[in-house]
DNA sequence: CTGAAAGCGCTTACAG
DNA sequence: CTGAAAGCGCTTACAG
């Protein structure tokens, strides 16, 4: 088996004509005699002889990649906003490395430090929670890096973030007009919170917004703020606070999902006490991800701007490569209102 | 901005040492004064020097990357698939780049031929539909390829896939050890499909699956295979033909879904009519992808062995870059039922 | 039509 | 501790 890969110059040398000649015979370049052609690609393909891309890359120094960090979690919104980069990139020429954390053992610095021998020229980590270990990472190795997050605290990035608490209060103002008053809020349990969670910096925004709202309509029910630490266990089949407020014989007008991905187990609780959406019972996420979709009623909810986020990343990344000196804060994008049966009035 | 990127060339003129030294530094190395180490370290990050990848790959010669070609659809099952290609490669020290197919115009074919810059050792196309196409695209740039794909009909890349047929007919006799009779299969209007679903083999090959076990069962049922070209359609409602068979007053004893996707729209034309899952009727799916933990009740499916095709598909590739020579062939993989509530006995 | 040479930006023995 | 040189695998003016 292919003890080492033929180059050119084993091309060359079998074939009995110069390195340019192979080059141009194999580029299929006109200058060459058809001959001569046939006869270099027949020892080409004799050899397994498959052209370098990096060297060529280095050649003609046309290529540029970045690289995306992706969260482990299989299945989420990073998708639509890795897709997003890899437009934005793609049209700008620039192809896109792909990362899932969980492959590298060492987590995410030892895979932005496995980064040096790659010919990548920056980094985008989406919802990597140590935001100072992957700076310090990058800058060992030189490497220009920004953040897709809204659950870290602490910034060591230029970050883009979806406005969060905007974007909540939006939201719990739309169910208030609805004419909603016992609006309920489940997904708070910052203390329990899985690890890909991070430190759940959008929950408490989001919290936050749907605080402010009810306050300024004068509403007071803190006592429907849920804390479920299940969010995120896609497994989930129900959501016990609720359950037990229901037992209790309390049913909100509403209820406000701090994720799209909690609304599954949402509804799944309320049809267990034979309640119906939205006729007894008004559901709403936000994100927009996939699981708005999947929903019966489908979900009303606050779609984070996926396009421009990746898009915002890309710029923001190529600025710094170009030499551009990034500072460190958060680019926040708002969210827009999507209106689906969830929420309808019946 | 940044002319032109500064090189270790650029540092080394402007600090006075060579470029030996540079890279010394650069990199760390103990055997560097201090006082050079610092200097050049200054001079680099004043001419905002950053290392060339590319350049770093063709020199250690440590580097290599593979590409993975994938669908323009929002969500799917392509993104565990992507993932376990991931894991595979990472394990190989190999980096992937991912190439959504909507990102360069002119299709895959043009996308694969700029891959000719790209350092890229193999494409993996992942449900990409004209496999010929393909092929010539990577021939011409002499790139070895696999496809993971189970819609197309005429092979020309070795394909790895699911075994789609003897999964559904494993649901299939399934559900009739559960006493169903009366099994509906949703989902298999080949004239009506969407793109994204290339030419359907799985669909027939489901179908087939699912007729077989029938066969062998005694059951007749055909008048219960209801076509639906909706598929793939994720904002579909409801699917017409079942509320049309419901409406008619038939109740099937269970519904075969012939992908997840097809469930949500599917539970929402049984809630519509007043039936509830499984009490009145069982609902089943195929490949265990996000829909099937989403929906309400969890769907009961057969699971894509995800993690195998995603690893075999790059032992293939890594296979064919050492020299072999690949059959163009089905490698097929078994699914496993993966039961859940919705087709629990009550 | 063809070949020898330079060079893409690095790293690493090899000599000081 | 430091530098000049070779070389990673290609492509492309430059001369024949």
């Amino acid at each position: 088996m292919a003890a080492a890969r033929a180059t050119l110059a084993d091309v060359a040398r079998e074939a009995g004509v110069g390195l340019a000649t192979v080059s141009r015979a194999l580029n299929g370049r006109p200058d060459v005699s058809a001959e001569t052609t046939a006869r270099v690609r027949e020892v080409a393909s004799a050899l397994g002889y498959r052209p370098s891309g990096t060297a060529r890359a280095l050649r003609r120094g046309s290529f540029s990649a970045l690289s995306v960090i992706v969260p482990d979690s299989d299945w989420g919104w990073w998708e639509p906003v890795l897709r997003a980069a890899a437009s934005a990139a793609g049209e700008a020429g620039i192809h896109l490395f792909v990362h899932p954390v969980g492959t590298v053992e060492g987590g995410p610095e030892s895979l932005i430090e496995g980064l040096a021998d790659v010919p990548t020229e920056g980094v985008i980590a989406i919802s990597v929670p140590d935001q100072q270990a992957i700076r310090a990472a990058c800058d060992r190795i030189g490497l220009p890096v920004v953040a897709i997050d809204d659950s870290t605290h602490s910034l060591h990035l230029p970050t883009v973030t979806v406005d969060n608490r905007a974007g909540a209060r939006a939201m719990t103002e739309h169910l208030i007009e609805r004419g909603h008053r016992r609006i309920a809020f489940v997904g708070a349990a910052l203390e329990e919170l899985s690890d890909s969670w991070g430190e759940g910096l959008f929950i408490e925004e989001r919290l936050a917004g749907h605080r402010e709202a009810l306050e300024a309509a004068g509403i007071r029910s803190d006592d429907l703020v849920l804390a479920w630490g299940g969010v995120g266990s896609e497994g989930a089949e129900i959501v016990p606070p609720l359950d037990d407020l229901l037992a209790a014989g309390t049913v909100p007008d509403a209820i406000f999902c701090v994720a799209d991905l909690v609304a599954p187990p949402v509804l799944r609780t309320l049809a267990a006490h034979g309640l119906s959406v939205p006729a007894d019972v008004a559901v709403a996420g936000f994100d927009d991800e996939r699981a708005a979709l999947l929903t019966s009623p489908q979900l009303t909810t606050m779609r984070q701007p996926y396009d421009d986020m990746g898009r915002l990343a890309v710029d923001l990344l190529r600025r710094a490569i170009a030499g551009e000196d990034l500072p460190v804060r958060r680019h926040t994008l708002p969210a827009t209102l999507v209106e689906r049966k969830s929420t309808e009035r019946s």
